[in-house]
Order: C-alpha cells, then sequence, then structure tokens
DNA sequence: TTGAAAGAGCACTATATAAGTGCTAAATTA
DNA sequence: TAATTTAGCACTTATATAGTGCTCTTTCAA
C-alpha cells in the first residue's frame, strides 16, 4: 500500500543517526543500543549501504560506520534505491513492463503520477529528515543520538 | 517498494473502461474480456467499489457496473483507500505509531514526505488517467476513448 | 600472539501481505 | 423457468518482507 520497508525505515534511522556524528565511527552495537531495532537486519542494511558507498565502515575495536557524503546529498530515492530496489509505484509504469502492456488502460496516469512521486523523493534528503526531528524536538544536532549511560548492551 | 497492489491497478484499469462508457452498466464478464484481468478478482475490487459508492451495480442479463460519480471526482487517494485501505508511507508517520515512537528519529520527516505524496495522489483522479491514456493512444482503443466528458454525467 | 570487538558473508526460517480461486445464494430480466 | 449477473463467504497459493544463526575476516590493544 506504497509503504516504505523496514529496510528503508531502518536504514533512514541510522542515517540520521550517524548524521547526528559526523566523521565518528558508531558500531551497529551502539546503534541499534539507541533506537532498538533489530540487531542483525540493521546490520544487514547498514551493509547494503557501505556497499553503495553512502557510508564507509572499519572493523576491529572502535570500528563502525559514519558518513560517506553529505547528509544533503543523500536522497530518499537513493536511499531507497538501494536498500528496496528502484521505485516503482507500478508495474504497469516500470521498464520492464506489465502483463497487460497493450491493453492497459491505466499506464500513463500511472507513469506520470510515478514521475510526480519519484520528484518528491528525489528532493527529500537525509538532512531534510535530520531538520524535520530537529524542529519538533528543539535539538542540536551536536546531542541528538548520544548514547550516554542508556546503552546497556543487549541483543 | 512503494507499490500500488493489483487491487489497485486492477480497479482502475476498470473505473478507466467504466469511465469511456458513462451511464452504460459494463459486466464483470465484459470487462476481464477487455482487460485481461483475472475475472474473481476484478469482481471483488467491483465489489468493493460499489459498497464504497464509487460504482453502482444492476444483477441480471444487462446489469453490471457502472461509474457513480464524475471521474473527475475519483482521486486516486480515494481509490486506493478503498481498495487497499488508507495510504500510509511508513507505519512511522500513522495514526497508529510504530513500535520506536519515542526514539524514531524519521517519523517528522518522513510524514512531511507522505503528505507530500498523499497530496500528489488526492491531485489525481480518474480524469486525468483517461486523458494520459487518451494523449497518447488515440486509435487502438477508440472505441473505448470515449470523450472525456463524465463532467457533465448527472448524479 | 592472543583475545575481544567489529563488520562481511552465507543461508536459512517465519510471518505478513498480496494474489488468485471455488462455490453457493440472491436478484433480475426475458 | 432459465439464463445472467452481482453478492457473499471461505478458502489456497504465491511472493515479499522481516528476522535469525553461524562462521569468517579484519583490526586493535594488551
Amino acid at each position: 500500500m506504497l509503504r516504505l520497508t523496514k529496510r528503508s525505515e531502518y536504514g533512514l534511522m541510522a542515517l540520521a543517526y550517524l548524521a547526528a556524528r559526523p566523521g565518528v565511527y558508531c558500531s551497529v552495537r551502539e546503534i541499534v543500543a539507541r533506537l532498538g531495532t533489530p540487531r542483525r537486519l540493521l546490520a544487514e542494511v547498514l551493509k547494503a549501504l557501505s556497499q553503495a558507498k553512502v557510508v564507509e565502515a572499519t572493523r576491529g575495536p572502535g570500528g563502525g560506520y559514519r558518513l560517506k557524503r553529505p547528509a544533503e546529498e543523500l536522497s530518499l530515492t537513493l536511499v531507497i534505491s538501494i536498500l528496496e530496489g528502484p521505485v516503482q509505484v507500478a508495474r504497469c509504469a516500470s521498464d520492464h513492463g506489465c502483463d497487460f502492456q497493450d491493453i492497459c488502460t491505466i499506464q500513463d496516469g500511472i507513469g506520470e503520477v510515478a514521475s510526480k512521486i519519484q520528484t518528491v523523493l528525489d528532493g527529500y534528503t537525509l538532512a531534510d529528515i535530520v531538520r524535520a526531528r530537529n524542529a519538533r524536538n528543539g535539538d542540536h544536532q551536536a546531542s541528538i543520538g548520544v548514547p550516554q549511560a542508556a546503552a546497556g548492551d543487549q541483543e
């Protein structure tokens, strides 16, 4: 029903976390402790983002992930396409076509809608997510998601 | 991946078909013969649209479905919500909330995006689908491509 | 050199949603 | 009455999403 998957949700949450700690490597353990998402699933997501050069990783103690590109450059289209595959509102309007290609009465219209939605997603970035969040919480970037003592390691 | 379901696709295809035959009752059999969609599934879809007062039905020979409201008044939001339930881009931004309500770092941003997508879907109607189709394909389905003059229709 | 921390990789299970089907009943019309 | 058509109920199947377990490799520090 036009819904994002958990992969995208978790991915965006993690990216928002990383955006608040520029330059610092954050481990999956640390992020999960903060966000409460399933550990292995978030690991999968971050691995995919790493392979797509959106984040970079180092291993070993003190390792983890950090943003590789500024938040302003990370559009929802990019993140979603990495984590879910290309955005296609309907198979009708996709490159591969649908089962009713010849007689489909809605493909052109759906194509227009898909294009508009694409434009929305292209124009919305991780930076916007961070901004929207800060706007409501009155937080400053530097204080977002600092684990403090709350990070009791649990799996 | 932000995709419409078959129910919506089939529903919109059927509605586009009905929009081209204003006032005429069209049976499921007839529509399926034309569109090639699974018969029973399209019947389910049309039943739902009938219950939602988007189309109206008569039974018996010569019966079928026809639009109950002009195509200009049938937004994608309406049709999708009838056939798939309310549009929610992410559980984050829904009324019922998600599992991470308190610590979710993206709900505000996703809410903004969802709102923009909602606006797109609100502003796009069955009439637009018919127009988009006629604009490209004025020949092969000319028999269907009747004037998009469902506007003057009476209720 | 050892051990712990962390990501990388592979392969799987479970669950939810979507897609599709079968049958029977009720209404309508000729 | 017979044929046509929607209405309603209850399934089965297919696919996508969500989530997990284990092992390997890299890295750092004692």
